[in-house]
DNA sequence: ATCTTAATTTCGGCA
DNA sequence: TGCCGAAGTTAAGAT
């Protein structure tokens, strides 16, 4: 990876045109051939940049760009879209280089997979008598987070967010209306489970009728290390 | 911006617990406090960050720490939602400090925005004899894009999309529903205009009746600087 | 300040 | 590989 700190103008052609005047910043370029631009706010996201797989050639400046200061530029193009990014370099501060070597890679717990996991293994907390069906239940239009039926026999649709917002009611809710036409499974129960449901997504669902429920990750964890916790 | 190459290991813990194991990284401290956590490859998104606000503090490591060869323990906590990271430093590679003060930001050109101009620029591309009525017309539950009126006369809805996916439809319907109720303009047609459409979103639109429309934005953008070309 | 919507989204999973 | 849905989405605009 080469890090370069430089005094450098922008611009980008692809999928829509941008440029950047003139300013201190910095290049980022990977091992990839990648390339960022980073500036001293804003998070994670560049000011500009470039995926790989990409090529990467230096130019010399013409006339005119002398005339402006330009000491280099840098052309970075996009080997699949035909994007290119002009980087025009003014004066460079630093730059140092680093094998960074091959990332084990980022190790992940307590998304949206692990509340599916845990509530279809407690599914009676939807209430006592209920059976899971099956999890990712198919339909026409995409999967059911999880399929079940509770004591009375009536089937339950159930949509699980970490966070739970209008989209997750909406998504819920061509299900529920597909999952009804369905003679076999009609009336179908909905209900939005997640770990925090946003006040005009509880109005939406419950105005709909559906149910909400609030999940408790760290509850929902320990019940399931505790294999006693799994009768009450 | 300091940049530092260090070989590290990070955890972080907030919305979701995740954890890297030790490995040669770039660490990009910003002048905003917030901090990234850059690997060779992977495009724009870190491995792991920290937006600002968030707290920056130094710690020693404990005996068993020290024996695993951890020098020092960085600690970052964003300031409203409490989220940490932790990043344990094994050995510092390198590291640079520069200010690279305020930028004077990105200028673009060719998004949504310049499409909706174009189209309602060009209504006609939505049938010979269409009218524009208005854009951004106010419901109240949003704004649709385009209004417009076709030769019979006919109310027309247009969302418009850089890429159609099935929020959009859904979207679009909302707005159908809300617009027919009103006498003056019932029946209203919908047209679901995008750079490119999805299909499960085009078969969710024409479903529900909604007409697809494929927007290229150079030819309307060749097309509103040709004057000869409105004419058709 | 909060909510809504777009994004050169990126990323992962599954068919 | 392509399509679809989630993301510690992030970021910009409107209310």
């Amino acid at each position: 990876m080469r890090l370069v700190i430089a005094d450098c103008s922008v611009d980008y052609a692809g999928r829509l045109s941008a440029h950047l005047p003139l300013a201190k910043r910095l290049l980022m370029l990977k091992g990839d051939g990648s390339i960022l631009i980073h500036s001293e706010t804003g998070s994670y996201k560049p000011l500009n940049w470039m995926n790989p797989p990409c090529n990467f050639s230096k130019h010399e400046p013409d006339e005119e760009q002398l005339a402006k200061g330009v000491k280099e530029i840098w052309r970075v193009s996009q080997l699949k879209t035909a994007d290119i990014l002009w980087i025009q370099i003014h004066h460079i501060h630093e730059e140092i280089d680093h094998e960074l070597g091959k990332d084990p890679g980022l190790i992940k717990d307590g998304v949206e997979a692990h509340l599916q996991e845990l509530l279809a293994a407690q599914i009676e907390l939807i209430g006592q008598g209920s059976k899971l069906v099956r999890r990712e239940y198919q339909t026409a239009i995409g999967p059911v987070d999880i399929l079940a039926k509770d004591a009375t026999g009536q089937s339950v649709a159930i949509e699980i967010k970490r966070r739970g917002e209008i989209d997750g009611v909406e998504q819920l809710t061509r299900y529920l209306e597909l999952l009804n036409r369905d003679p076999a499974l009609a009336p179908v129960r909905g209900i939005f489970a997640a770990q925090e449901i946003k006040p005009q997504a509880r109005t939406l669902a419950e105005d709909r009728g559906i149910e909400c429920l609030i999940l408790d990750y760290e509850k929902l964890k320990d019940a399931s290390a505790d294999p006693d916790s799994l009768f009450w």
